[in-house]
RNA sequence: CGGGGCGUAGCGCAGCCUGGUAGCGCACCUGCCUUGGGCGCAGGGGGUCGUAGGUUCAAAUCCUAUCGCCCCGACCA
């Protein structure tokens, strides 16, 4: 059992100014961290208490699936050569040297020491498959941290990494982690969602992101009113209505109108008297593409073609062009390709790339919400017209045709057509398929049944800390404070005695208190000597779940217990406050 | 990295424009009082005004540089 009096529980009647999102303002006011700098944070005690439970939890169900293990977080340079990563991380790694000059850097996700241990341990597929897994501090450089906990340069990540000889165990091993996720965060009383992710850059092959729904979230998910699809919004996507198209002018060739001064959708639509959806969007980019003689690397166009009112998703894009990054072309560049200023480009002649191989062409890249559609109006690549009755495979040959815009709100699921919705989110886990990508890169290689070397098929896996606890904040607080759910909160039950001042309230209080954590709740007395008001602030504040109160009615040997959630609150007699505890939080199962 | 803002007591802020005694609320300490929602009265402690340089008889205040922190954007395996 805990005394207040005697912890260190800095509660604060007002939150730091800095402090914007409900769950920094509480962790601070609560005492539960203290900022040391941007995007470090000092966890005091009822915040490591919280953090414990939190890993405890982690703990227990990824020993189900996975064997612990606990990983340097200090690396040597050599290590990130090896997967080639080092230079990919850029300014995001915290970087150091030693005493002999040679460099170091902080972890930031720990793929090159697994599999590094895996390419010098695992010889035979006998000692497949493996789940290696670990909790421990990642650093991250991050360019802007922010909202409190939510996005920090150091943080707390279980991360895990499964071994297969074959993609179909690697289908076991990542349902595995699937289960076990959604065992974590029920078990953590979070209301979450699993949505289909960006596989990002290197082509693996599946990846779902763990998401809890809240305004202070970074992320977007896309989900259905109805049934259970859900998506990142990098990966979503959705059935359009069908738009009519405009009818053939002149011949149904493609005929220059004259559009004088009219560069954006808008006033193209407008001077034309068309809906934006009957205009093309043409997009200028450029991507960095490397020789595959010489090695050296060349800017290569990069053209999009949208719906007028649709707008691309940089993400999708990027899968599209194959994980490479892509910019927007300067004004040089454009008039070196269409010859023609901004605001007037179109996909009409130029030639295009027939497939991506294809280097020495320009890639056209059209969305499929083009697919099919006839009489559509593009820039003429020439300034101050437009081009009517533009009809795609007809007029111009697309290198490909891919999904490259974001949807939006309102649109219909593509599985049973009811609007979906987009909320902000917060991600708390993340699996993905790696694939071979460091297996292979490192040299890890096994012998399979038939004696010949294979490399082995691997996964990632992780779960931020920190995160499930501001999740959890996020959804259930209110303007005095917050509420956990009792297997993460700091203490599950405070006894509060209103005046420690009268021996049999205070006495009272004690046995109260010394019962329940004899019974095996974890209790904390709030035994200062303080004033009542103070005392319900703060256990308001600090996101334990249960109070009970004991006050002037002792003397009828009675107390009170309340539910800070609901702020339900009723009477019960001294001596059945245990049982009522074993009911509420010890049900039998 | 681009744009904006802020650094004055533990927290929240005023003072700066117009240079001259460093202030307010909360918190903290002592005593009295009070005891069901941050109570009251009295007394008290605590600040190199982020740092460095400059202007001036005199700088929290004006100028320059620098560091830190926050917000928006870019970025985010």
């Amino acid at each position: 059992m805990h005394r207040w009096s005697q912890l260190f529980i800095p509660t604060l009647r007002e939150a730091p100014a800095d402090a914007e999102v409900a769950s920094h303002k509480f962790l601070v006011r609560a005492g539960f961290i203290r900022q040391l700098a941007t995007g470090i944070y000092s966890y005091l005690f009822l915040g490591q208490r919280s953090f414990n439970k939190i890993i405890g939890i982690v703990r227990e169900e990824m020993d189900k699936i996975g064997q612990e293990f606990y990983l340097p977080a200090l690396h040597p340079r050599e290590l990130w050569e090896s997967s080639g990563r080092w230079s990919v991380m850029g300014d995001t790694m915290f970087r150091l040297k030693d005493r002999k000059g040679a460099d170091l850097c902080l972890g930031m996700t720990e793929e090159e020491v697994m599999t590094e241990i895996a390419r010098k341990e695992l010889r035979s597929y006998k000692q497949l498959p493996q789940i290696w897994y670990q909790i421990q501090s990642k650093f991250r450089d991050e360019a802007r941290p922010k909202s409190g906990l939510l996005r920090v340069r150091q943080f707390l990540m279980k991360d895990s990494y499964s071994f297969d000889i074959d993609a179909a165990g690697l289908d076991v091993s990542y349902q595995k982690h699937h289960d076990a996720y959604c065992r974590i965060f029920d078990r953590c009383g979070l209301k979450y969602v699993v949505v289909e992710a960006h596989s990002g850059a290197m082509g693996g092959s599946q990846s779902h992101e763990f998401m809890v729904r809240t305004a202070a979230g970074e992320d977007q998910v896309v989900s259905c009113e109805k049934c259970n699809y859900a998506a990142n919004m990098d990966k979503a996507t959705s059935k359009l209505v069908p738009v009519e198209d405009l009818a053939a002018t002149g011949d149904g060739n493609p005929l220059e109108v004259h559009t004088p001064g009219q560069k954006t959708i808008e006033d193209v639509a407008r001077f034309l008297g068309v809906s934006p959806k009957n205009k093309i969007k043409t997009l200028a980019l450029m991507v960095d593409e490397k020789d595959s003689k010489t090695g050296k690397v060349v800017p290569r166009p990069v053209v999009v073609l949208l719906r007028g009112d649709h707008q691309l998703n940089e993400a999708k894009l990027s899968s599209a062009v194959g994980g490479k990054e892509t910019r927007p072309m300067q004004a040089e560049e454009i008039e070196r390709l269409f010859w023609s200023p901004a605001g007037f480009l179109g996909p009409i002649g130029i030639e295009w790339a027939r497939d991506v191989r294809q280097v020495e062409r320009p890639i056209l890249l059209v969305d499929n919400a083009l697919e099919g559609r006839t009489n559509l109006i593009s820039g003429a690549n020439k300034e101050d017209y437009h081009l009517k009755n533009v009809t795609p495979g007809r007029d111009f040959q697309p290198t490909a045709y891919a999904d490259l815009r974001s949807v939006t709100a309102g649109e219909s699921c593509p599985n049973c057509s009811a609007p979906l919705r987009i909320d902000t989110a917060v991600e708390i886990g993340h699996i993905f398929k790696l694939g071979y990508k460091y297996s292979e890169s490192m040299g890890a290689r096994v012998l399979d049944r038939n004696g010949k070397e294979v490399t082995p098929i691997m996964g990632s896996y992780g779960i931020g800390i920190e995160r499930i606890l501001t999740a959890a904040i996020e959804q259930s607080n209110d303007e005095n404070g917050f509420w956990l759910p009792p297997p993460i909160a700091p203490f599950e039950i405070v006894v509060t005695p209103t005046n420690v001042g009268d021996e049999k309230v205070k006495s009272v209080a004690e046995d109260i208190a010394q019962q329940l954590d004899a019974a095996g709740f974890e209790v904390l007395l709030d035994d200062r000597d303080e004033r009542p008001g103070v005392k319900f602030k703060d256990a308001d504040l600090v996101g334990i779940p249960y109070r009970v109160t004991v006050g002037k009615k002792v003397t009828e040997g009675t107390v009170e217990v309340v539910r800070r959630s609901t702020r339900e609150m009723h009477d019960a007699s001294i001596g059945a406050i245990t049982g009522y505890f074993q009911q509420v939080l010890r049900p039998a199962r």
